[in-house]
DNA sequence: GGTATTCCAGGGAGCGCTCTCTCCAAGGTC
DNA sequence: GACCTTGGAGAGAGCGCTCCCTGGAATACC
């Protein structure tokens, strides 16, 4: 950095503090990292030089011996086979409600132990300069946000070495920890749902399906569905976008007029789909019921409001800061699991 | 960092390259930072050597003694007094595409200079963390986005001598650089095409009145309007969320059901309002025109698409990229501002 | 009262890098 | 052939901090 005090002058050393207090540098160094080692009287010395001086430790200095930088990378990764679409993966991950829950949980852990939390997006052509990043020493550890299967940064950073967790399972077994939610069950609450208020034709849009949890979301709509009877469940994949939500919809209703219930494997989508559903001229939730997932702000939003599958992201990003503290404090370098549960929430849209 | 390789060991240090291809600690140290007078020879053994050990500059160490760290940083601020809302902050700024934008923009200038970028949200509790984080020297410089008057943080800064742009013109005089839009310009287009369209009650949905833009954006309507004859200019605040848009139609449309042009400061409260007057049965464009601000990708989606008043933010953050470097590199605190020309997007919505 | 023990401040090494300075060798000049 | 210049490699100091170790003073123990 190129901090320089307005007046021109560098920032002040720890020991243009020490000679301000009249004491060591072993001393100062002693009271701002809290050592409880020093005589009281000293203590209260010190504190008055360092405000003084305006004294800021160097982080650099000091994380060239402590082999720490007390911050932590929430990244937010791309498979390379996505990079083509429509909309611009800036665009769709700072327009989904999701990243701004992740962060939220994950800050809640976080800055009560003094941890900076710096985000990253790294979609495909920029991996290496994200990779570049992380190896150089920047942060302690990341939370990984990553979506496909064919993602190779969570293989990058456990080969790296760099303590990480994972948002979901990894496509691949690895031995990381990760945080899930109950994919299938969610899937199914949804499912059984739509059964009960007596819908029949029934259809899914879901997620993009090199995505772990998109598939885990399809398949236990299609089992829960298969325990009653129907065998064949259309079905029509987006990106997750409400773009894309919208399109899936028209392309299900083109192809399957009939149906009257559809689960969708995220809100923005389902508001897309609503969207579709009021131009197609179907009336929401009397003609077609509709089922998000996420329970995110948008499904709030909607008209009518989302009937939705609650995934608690804020608790989840919350677990995972944890799970990488833990990793980071201590050389135990064994990977746990959190597993969540979702739930139903009854709206107006089914 | 606790980066330890796969097997347990450290990383390499330049000492240990250096051992390996036989040469000086200086010399790796030249290969590594592109100095010219290498023999090539010399340079590309040292390259092997690199390659096999596999190693990775450490950053602290490099930046203890350049006093750079490549990266900046992008902190979205947040002012005291609009905590208390109820779509809580990180919602708020991961759910507008302006964030997007602005990255991608950042990032297009920042990539190829091999400089980081790294998002911190500032919401106001949390100012003294990110402050902190700043003064330690994590970054070279800061691009903020500050909204408010009253934000402390642009200040606090200039005050730290970190060299930073800011998003807009700040609200108080400050010797730093920013860019911006002609906010009021903007206002008046949407208000002359209002007119133009043959709309004759018209009124505004504005931002949050601490801040310049939405200050400048409200009197650039009122103003375009008063030269036209129109004294009295309903208006309606909101805080640029969808939701916020929805409220501020429903209040605007009780109070004057007159009205039949609506120019809203943010295309998503332009969507929120889109909203109102589709439950209060009021067609758009035909009852009701309707213009937005930003052409963010969220007036693509609306049904009828707006019509709005299109901001380059990508290009304002590229030279807000710009400008940080020019005052990261050089001494010269002489801070420039640099102003974008608005101008209107014609769709559906008026 | 002498020795062992504790407590707490200071000294010093060293983290991994950059950068200036020195030095050597090769080439050029008169 | 003696001198100077230049290109390019190495040596060494030092960035600001932490942390181990040492040592002196204060206290405890026999």
């Amino acid at each position: 950095m190129t901090i320089s005090r307005p007046d021109g002058q560098r920032s002040p050393t720890l020991e243009e503090v020490a000679e301000w207090a009249g004491v060591s540098r072993s001393t100062v160094s002693r009271v701002i990292n809290g050592v409880s080692t020093v005589d009281p009287d000293l203590r209260e010395l010190v504190q008055r030089a360092i405000d003084a001086t305006g004294y800021v430790p160097n982080l650099a200095a000091r994380s060239l011996v402590t082999r720490r930088t007390d911050s932590v990378a929430l990244v937010v990764s791309e498979p390379d086979d996505r990079t083509e679409q429509s909309e611009p993966f800036l665009n769709r991950i700072f327009t989904d409600p999701f990243l701004g829950r992740i962060t939220a949980g994950a800050l809640e852990v976080l800055r009560p132990e003094g941890i900076h939390l710096v985000i990253m997006p790294a979609e495909s052509p920029a991996h290496h300069h994200v990779l570049r990043y992380l190896r150089q020493g920047h942060v302690d550890g990341v939370l990984l946000i990553s979506s496909s299967d064919e993602d190779p940064l969570p293989q990058q950073l456990c080969d790296l070495g760099i303590p990480a967790v994972l948002s979901a399972r990894p496509g691949k077994p690895l031995p990381m920890s990760y945080v899930d939610v109950e994919q299938q069950v969610g899937a199914k609450l949804a499912a059984e749902h739509l059964l009960a208020i007596g819908r029949h034709h029934l259809a899914t849009i879901s997620g993009p399906l090199d995505m772990p949890s998109s598939q885990d979301r399809l398949a236990g709509f299609r089992a829960a569905l298969a325990v009653h009877g129907h065998a064949y469940v259309p079905s029509a994949a987006g990106n997750f976008t409400r773009a894309s939500g919208e399109q899936a919809a028209r392309e299900l209703f083109a192809a399957h007029p009939e149906i009257d219930g559809l689960f969708v494997a995220n809100d923005l989508m389902a508001e897309g789909a609503l969207q579709a559903l009021r131009d197609l001229g179907r009336r929401v939730p009397d003609e077609v019921a509709v089922v998000g997932f996420d329970n995110s702000i948008a499904a709030l939003q909607c008209r009518p409001q989302l009937t939705t599958i609650h995934q608690p992201l804020e608790e989840m990003a919350a677990e995972m800061a944890r799970l990488l503290l833990s990793r980071i404090g201590k050389a135990d370098p064994k990977p746990r699991s959190v597993i969540f549960h979702p739930r139903l929430i009854k709206r107006e849209s089914a």
